[in-house]
DNA sequence: TTAAATGCAAACGCTTTGCAATTGA
DNA sequence: TCAATTGCAAAGCGTTTGCATTTAA
């Protein structure tokens, strides 16, 4: 998987990218090639934190703000989508593996994806009743997963 | 309204939360009460720091830092919800008003109440599907408002 | 009297920014 | 070549904390 859609190798992964970058007048670099690979190997959502730590791991000199200005880049190129679950954490996610959604674990912390068709019943009732135009691509519901939920108390 | 769930006027308010003070051996002074009045106030949710905003103008010398420790007494004794609604935004709310939910316009930044039945659907299936106890007191939704989705382009 | 609460200033964690040096096209 | 990109250090933001002082009970 890449982010671009494709299930080809390096070279060709590299080849689109450089092609999406030069339309911008943006450039490739050895940085925004190891984060663009930390994005992919994540299996839906990173955060910046853990983009960095792997990064450094290969490329000891590589510095914070980078990622955070590459991730800007991607995310106006439409290649990562950005979602802030609330309380500090923000997820980014390779655009090509569809819009999903966020079940957070407030004990283990674990993040569940949701497909985006589960909501879609919610997103057609708040069009109806409060003409809110939903952005459902950015949402975490925060709860008690599976393996949590036996041994906390449960209200609301 | 005041923070439980009584329509008594400011003398009975203050025996009551003196009361549930008491119980924890904590004290009443001016600027929780100021603070208190503030979150009654409003009209359902208020962020930090307009809360101290509103308190300041009365009491100048207060500081942020007690705003958000008489928050976190609060939010302790039941009186106050919080909700983390992402990008920054933490809200609070009187608990009386019961739970409910957020409708976040990206374009203006007013924030919709959603009652929490609106949602009571979702729940269900996400307990069904995921086991996931998903705890909706604390949910935003973001999007365009009714005034705002007009003037913006629509996907998703 | 005395523990709780405050103001202040400093630190926090995450993110952003200014700038001079570096580098890709 | 030369603008885009980087690393670095500093600042920004909302929030939290340590501590000496004040204050409610």
């Amino acid at each position: 998987m890449n982010l671009f859609g494709r299930k080809s190798k390096q070279p060709d992964n590299q080849n689109r990218m450089n092609e999406e970058l030069g339309k911008k007048g943006l450039r490739m670099t050895p940085q925004r090639l190891m984060i663009i690979a930390a994005i992919e190997k994540s299996d839906n959502h990173i955060g910046a934190d853990e983009i960095y730590t792997q990064v450094v791991e290969k490329y000891p000199n590589v510095n914070i703000s980078t990622v955070y200005r590459t991730l800007d880049v991607l995310e106006e190129m439409g290649m990562v989508t950005k979602t802030d679950l609330g309380g500090g954490r923000v997820q980014y996610h390779p655009a090509e593996k569809g819009h999903h959604h966020h079940l957070v674990c407030r004990e283990c912390g674990k993040i569940t994806d949701l497909d985006e068709a589960a909501l879609s019943v919610l997103k057609e009732t708040l069009l109806r009743h409060y003409n809110f135009v939903a952005d459902l691509r950015h949402m975490g519901i925060w709860g008690y997963c599976a393996k949590c939920n036996r041994q906390v108390v449960k209200e609301a």
